[in-house]
DNA sequence: GATAAACGTTTACACATGTAAACATAATCC
DNA sequence: GGATTATGTTTACATGTGTAAACGTTTATC
């Protein structure tokens, strides 16, 4: 009980530093604000405030809740990464290859810039799709 | 002869409302100014003077050339199209699906998010991947 | 009980972005 | 040649973002 959801307004845009501090709530939660500082300074050097004026701005936005756990918060993520992903993959595609999933596919082959690792994934995605059919 | 090309300090952000403006340079170049106010208020209702600033911005960013025709310039892209995909795309790729095509790959099937045309090229590509082996 | 520690909240500030309006200037039309 | 047109240049202004510092309040310590 007691969470706090600032003013939700969903589908507001989710900031490159805004979601780094999401990872580190999806990949754990709930956190303190430390526990996020902790994490999230390992790869950029933040100072708590900033992460705490993060966590505010993600308030906000609705993309995380707070639930008070006596003098602190606990932080938690109400934006999925899934639909994070989904969100932010789709408006990239459709900004940079026309919404088609084939488009960037083919940029990327047409640069070599595909891994084994993807062409194997690219393989078991047919069969799957051939076995479904 | 007579280029302008502002601080080119290469390698700065293109915003979205600039990346309209680079998609019609795309399209065709040189154009004026009014050329691409013309083609882009098709979508947006921008006035002149905004197509202005962001030409202005575009060329501070050294993404774009303006040649004088004149009393006026003629615009062209600097950086090209499938620079920009690349740049972007992968930029993108790195923030939400850890750098791997394959990740987005699998993202988008689960969501069924995958067309007949997507699976099509999946296959063309897969087809000419093993050929080149 | 005075102080210090631990948190959250408020305020700040520079730079980017979206979106122009105002201004300057050169060319063109009566 | 004065008015109008066609351009580019300068200035503007609100909102978002990166990055905190300062301030306030509650709790724990000595």
């Amino acid at each position: 009980m007691c969470k706090r959801y600032l003013m939700s307004e969903d589908k507001k845009q989710i900031s490159v530093a805004e979601s780094k501090v999401m990872e580190s709530l999806w990949r754990a939660h709930p956190l303190t604000a430390e526990d996020i500082a902790g994490d999230v300074t390992a790869e950029h050097n933040w100072s708590v405030g900033t992460v705490k004026t993060l966590l505010n701005r993600l308030l906000s936005k609705g993309a995380i809740s707070a639930e008070k756990d006596g003098r602190r918060y606990l932080y938690s993520p109400v934006l999925s990464h899934d639909d994070y992903m989904t969100r932010e993959g789709q408006g990239m595609l459709d900004r940079l290859f026309d919404g088609r999933v084939s488009s960037l596919l083919t940029h990327f082959s047409r640069h070599e810039k595909l891994s084994g690792d993807d062409i194997a994934e690219l393989k078991k995605l047919i069969k799957e799709l051939d076995d479904d059919e």
